[in-house]
DNA sequence: ACTTTGACCTGTGCGC
DNA sequence: TGCGCACAGGTCAAAG
């Protein structure tokens, strides 16, 4: 599901409820998600006060009072929300659904209801807790923000300068750019007129040098990205805030989904063309990227 | 060293 | 109505 627009919607909705929170305990309703939960995990949040929500890449990291950090990756079909123990018997599981896997049971804070239930029907998600997330191995390796000032056309066309992958599964290389997925991908690829299948080095002018349209790609990444997160991220199906609410930048897409469909670039008569690319869907229209 | 494929899971939508 | 297949926002290990 969650690119890194998601990602950060989320952490928006959980960080003014958690921080400063007191997890009272952790309800584990399975072994594992994609990865089997550490040892004594529920036990080893039990107790512990939310000092910090943050985000890097596609992961949420909260900072526990111990100055451990757990560790959550959404996956494809992860979600956090709120909800009430059952009215009758005031129990926890009863109420919840069939994908609900974890559970933290909350006090001193005002959030809506007093359990946090992660819920993942495909289970691509996984939760660790980490003592140091400078060393941690899910953290160390990944590229820079693609909002931040660590990337630039520069330090972009250094990474692409050697590779002869296309430049859409380079994109989708969190080594390279961290937090991007394969929508937010397709349209930055779009808005800055560039053919998915182009080799990665052809965008890098000389070693360590941007071409013209290299500088419009990372200028098309940020802007595609900060749109996104205007609307509240995209909710194709699993996505949801917080809040129960979806978002609504599923609606601007210009490509991604819309094999078939016109073109939505002024003056291109182009047909919106789906190919595979290491196994992934690409969207893009063969008239107007031409780079 | 590089790139692609398969695996991990469940759910949904489509064609027959 | 039901069945089987293709496909889905991500990542990793294995195979080429």
């Amino acid at each position: 599901m969650p690119e890194l627009p998601e990602v950060d919607i989320v952490k928006q909705g959980l960080a003014p409820i958690l921080t400063g929170a007191l997890i009272e305990r952790v309800i584990l309703n399975r072994n594992g998600l994609r990865l089997p939960f550490a040892a004594n995990f529920a036990q080893r949040l039990s107790g512990q006060k939310v000092i910090h929500v943050g985000r890097r890449a596609k992961y949420l990291l909260f900072t526990l009072s111990s100055s451990e950090v757990l560790l959550s990756h959404l996956g494809m079909t992860g979600n956090f929300r709120f909800a009430q123990p059952d009215p009758q018997t005031g129990e926890i599981k009863t109420g919840f659904q069939k994908h609900d896997h974890v559970i933290f049971e909350l006090s001193g804070t005002d959030a809506p209801a007093p359990f946090l239930v992660y819920s993942d029907p495909r289970r691509f998600g996984f939760m660790e807790l980490v003592e140091d997330i400078e060393t941690c191995k899910f953290l160390v390796g990944l590229g820079p923000e693609p909002l931040g000032n660590a990337l630039t056309a520069a330090s972009l066309a250094e990474q692409l300068h050697r590779r002869k992958a296309p430049i859409k599964a380079t994109l989708l290389d969190q080594r390279v750019i961290a937090g991007l997925g394969n929508i937010y991908v397709c349209e930055a690829l779009h808005r800055a007129a560039i053919d998915p299948r182009t080799r990665s080095c052809d965008l890098a002018a000389t070693p360590g040098t941007p071409g013209p349209a290299l500088e419009s790609l990372v200028l098309q990444i940020r802007l595609v990205l900060n749109e996104a997160l205007q609307a509240g991220g995209s909710t194709l199906k699993d996505f949801r805030k917080v809040d129960g609410g979806g978002g609504y930048f599923q609606h601007r897409f210009f490509v991604y989904d819309r094999e078939g469909e016109p073109c939505l670039n002024e003056n291109c008569k182009g047909t919106i063309t789906r190919i595979v690319q290491s196994g992934r869907s690409s969207f893009y229209c063969p008239e107007c990227q031409n780079t």
